[in-house]
DNA sequence: TGATGATAATATGCATGCTGAATATATTTT
DNA sequence: AAAATATATTCAGCATGCATATTATCATCA
């Protein structure tokens, strides 16, 4: 007969912290994005092509930590509302090279601010050091742990 | 003609790296689980029904910080895995009671010490004082944004 | 009691996110 | 150059997650 049940609390894990956080986060990207349409990826995805317009798929995929079929249907919603522009590499018929249109740049302009302000809130119930000290942390797991990301390898 | 560009690394960004935290959480989860083949979402749920047999789906949800429908869905699968029964509640025919199959006990009798390496693998890169930091940055967070999150109320 | 409103669950539709397979094209090897 | 290998993208399938609508049932009140 299994013993079930050990006191453990699953709301007390790590794992979980870490999903609510990530809810958390979208969930106020989305009440300040949502009259403009873009997801949180959406955004960062289209923050990328426009900060370095001929860019991959594989390179936009390693930038914002995604497979690249996650990538491949952020693009198509991208492209599909002409933010984005997709062609073939002269160079390699496989690469498809992005492009962000001038209506994906009016758009990522009107986004930062909203975004910024949700970042704001999300970190507000925290003092100035205890935000600091919990990007430090976040960022020293994310880089250990960097090999673990479901991304495309470096060349 | 958009500004664009703006210095901004959406890397350094706090939402982004609770994407990326969650993303490590659950790849860890899976490498460690895998050969059992339960997701993060459905450890947590079936440890709730454990821990609470008869439980309704609603309170399920609220305890998970899910929506309805998709605790529906982590439902729907655990039962067809055996893992979880669904039955009619005698004192309200709306509501569904959750209570765990003897296979599901013994599946997450199996899954805890594995479930427990994950989140320990995830942390090891922090000192012990910066783990509990962290955690203790998180619960406020999470705490603080509590109605944010997409469940359902409270009776 | 019968209409009204509230509530638990389900259904639908969209957007991540992952794995693994398929496709198209390049590169390397023989 | 043909064959084998590698690579970028796409495709198919599954599982979160959310919003919104629908359905079944309960509670309340006229």
């Amino acid at each position: 007969m299994p013993s079930t049940s050990n006191n453990l609390d699953f709301q007390t894990q790590p794992g979980h912290a870490a999903r609510r956080l990530h809810q958390l986060a979208v969930a106020l990207f989305m009440q300040e994005v949502a009259e403009l349409g873009l997801t949180p990826v959406q955004y960062s995805s289209l923050h990328c092509i426009c900060n370095q317009p001929g860019l991959d798929q594989k390179s936009l995929a390693r930038a914002v930590a995604f497979d690249t079929s996650t990538i491949g249907g952020v693009v198509d919603r991208l492209e599909a509302r002409g933010l984005v522009k997709r062609s073939v590499s002269p160079h390699d018929r496989r690469v498809r090279l992005l492009t962000p249109t001038d209506q994906g740049l009016t758009i990522l302009d009107a986004v930062i601010p909203r975004m910024l302000k949700a970042q704001e809130r999300l970190l507000k119930p925290l003092t100035a050091q205890q935000s600091q000290q919990l990007m430090q942390m976040l960022h020293i797991l994310i880089e250990a742990n960097e090999p673990l990301s479901h991304m495309p390898a470096q060349d």
